[in-house]
DNA sequence: GACTTTGTTGAGCGATCGCTCAATTGAGCA
DNA sequence: TGCTCAATTGAGCGATCGCTCAACAAAGTC
């Protein structure tokens, strides 16, 4: 293991915590999780971050990157293409790791400002994001939405409120049914489409 | 402070668990948080319950408290009027503690097997009792909603999901608005009316 | 009053956490 | 080669947690 210089070391240090955030959770994860994954001892990560900083961090860059890969980064993909794929992996096993963090930062904001802020700057990016999909559809003649960032806050909401209820181990909610309640809202928000 | 039966002991520690979880939160609060409100020595405690089948316990009594004092208890007034009440009241203040507490037991539902069970449970009551005041306002002729238990997830999801993001402290997403887009929800399910 | 049963006490155990810090290592440079 | 200093180590501090358990106190029973 070569000695880094500290930039480097600060990034390698974000993407293992973004992989222990997304294995154990926001609440979960330790400190210990973060060096053990990348070979080091446990006094090296506070040489450069402090938890709460690097954990609000994390949590930025693995939430945006998903924001980017599936709606922001598909701004040459067919709008109702888009929001189909986002509807059919919404609860993908997958997907859960990222809900997860979602909920886990939004109950922690409560007594931690950095992933408050986080939680705050993402939810401001996925309805940037959102809206200007639907308003895209709308002006293609896709869908008809007239009130693109209203729309996007109740499927924002409704996303996360399916999410939250699929989470629950022996939940009476299947992945399927709430793909279906998630697609019924979606296109009685674009019209009749998607 | 007089000596008590082991019932008595019991209902006075659930009620004050209850009290504890409301104000701390499911994952801040602590079996010391309990003693102390109560008065008591901490391993009385022990005595009576695992922290965690009191924590499930309290959070049950709580949830199912609200529903019936909101939903299950007013099967006596026109549907309309408790629909509307609900909407009105779902953002407020007072209503914080409550869906804190539904995010909190859905995220440590993934390690806490009571917590779990718990959350479906009360998850099944609310979807019922929903459904059951959907259907009423239905055969009254009071609004439309031909699958109320399927409008019931929708209604329920868009409530959780706009709960949590009002939740986030600085959040992008106020308490108004969030009541504005739960309202034209609800409206949506239920033909036009509430 | 003697004895059993049950409720209650509170110091403290064992585990876990983020973080500290003196000691050590090694790359860069004169 | 000797020097400097940032990078790295890892034992351990201090705080917190749920929970244990020997000791004690108050009813109930005879």
């Amino acid at each position: 293991m070569p000695r880094l210089k500290g930039a480097d070391r600060r990034t390698q240090i974000l993407e293992a915590a973004e992989r222990v955030i997304l294995h154990k959770g926001l609440a979960a994860a330790t400190t210990r999780d973060v060096t053990s994954d990348l070979g080091v001892a446990a006094g090296l990560l506070a040489h450069y971050f402090s938890w709460s900083a690097l954990r609000a961090a994390a949590f930025s860059r693995v939430v945006v990157a998903d924001i980017d890969q599936s709606v922001t980064g598909r701004s040459r993909d067919a709008p109702d293409t888009v929001l189909s794929d986002l509807v059919d992996g919404a609860f993908s096993a997958e997907a859960d790791a990222l809900w997860r963090l979602w909920l886990e930062a939004t109950e922690m904001g409560a007594s931690d400002a950095l992933l408050a802020e986080a939680a705050s700057e993402a939810t401001d990016r996925w309805h940037g994001a959102l809206s200007d999909l639907l308003a895209r559809g709308h002006s293609d003649g896709v869908w008809t939405c007239p009130t693109p960032h209203e729309s996007s806050w109740r499927i924002i909401a409704i996303l996360l409120g399916l999410a939250g209820l699929c989470l629950i181990p022996g939940s009476p909610l299947s992945r399927d049914a709430a793909t279906h309640h998630l697609r019924i809202a979606v296109r009685h928000e674009c019209g009749l489409s998607a």
